[in-house]
DNA sequence: TTAAACTTTCAATAACTATTGAAAGTTTAG
DNA sequence: CTAAACTTTCAATAGTTATTGAAAGTTTAA
């Protein structure tokens, strides 16, 4: 496979993958293009390679440095604004997971919390919405303490222990 | 909070969330319906209750379905089809990872599994492009065997040795 | 059989999301 | 200053996905 090839179908990919982890297709693919490039690129750059709009390239380009997955990078004596992506695919992994977590996790659980407070008339009805609500707040707690600890976690710690646990 | 607003907080919330976790709003909204349901519900049980036609009605109990976590119920004696969602949140969540491990991990990794034998010509861009991607892949197969295992793994035993391995 | 009870399909369309590109805004070098 | 270089905004529109509801299909009881 040449490199082309090759490079056109990890865009693509990466495009399918951001989209199921919140990120639009083109967001996405500008991620994966800088994560492939070895220097940073302009928005200019990103326009040309992916045959996007400015104000798509532009908003999109916020997006990622909202995520915290890129940034912007300035090159001395030059006025325009260049764009790298962090690279380290660990690193990457944590800031998305605590980007879901506070925008999708956070959100369920204030809404849990909330309606575990129902009025029980004693109805069959409302007995068996405090026990899923009960259930699924323990489950979403359980999940927001693992994931704000893998968020702090070291890399070779993550895994060691891991594969130790499935042994 | 009543009943009914805590009812429809829920489902609205839990449209919200089963949305960023690769369902449609409808189908989550079918699915809190009948996590909280003291009974199996029919087709026009839901369409009232939600205030949806009769084919979107149809079409995302399919899809539910075909995610495995409601299932297909016949009364004895009864024409009507009845449908309850799996209630237990553990089987639940090792249930939507399995379905998400398939649809979106899977296609990823045959992806960098094929672009990893991209032709090396020497430059600067196929050897970024390669530790890129081998990389991803790394983490991607880490991550495919931990979800495995949990897909497999009993609960007790996973909080336990999770709180033990974050001690 | 047949007709009633029910489920599925699908073309039309509504609703939503992404994209464009020109215009407005901002920054900086001279 | 001010003009050039660059970034941001936003109304228009293209493109995509969800929803409707009537019609077609299927199953079962009698």
């Amino acid at each position: 496979m040449k490199y082309k090839e090759a490079k056109e179908e990890l865009i693509q990919a990466w495009g399918n993958l951001g989209y199921s982890w919140g990120l639009n297709k083109t967001m996405a693919q500008i991620h994966a293009l800088l994560m492939i490039s070895t220097k940073p690129l302009s928005t200019e750059d990103i326009m040309e390679d992916l045959n996007i709009s400015r104000g798509n390239a532009n908003m999109n380009i916020r997006a990622l440095l909202d995520w915290h997955i890129i940034y912007r990078i300035s090159v001395p004596g030059e006025r325009k604004e260049y764009f790298k992506s962090e690279k380290d695919t660990w690193t990457l992994a944590r800031q998305v997971a605590k980007e879901r977590r506070k925008r999708e996790l956070e959100p369920i659980l204030k809404v849990l919390r909330s309606v575990n407070e129902v009025q029980t008339d004693g109805s069959e009805e409302t007995k068996e919405f405090k026990k899923v609500v009960r259930d699924l707040k323990n489950f979403a707690e359980k999940s927001d303490n693992l994931l704000e600890a893998f968020e702090k976690s070291e890399e070779n710690w993550f895994w060691n222990t891991v594969l130790k646990m499935f042994k």
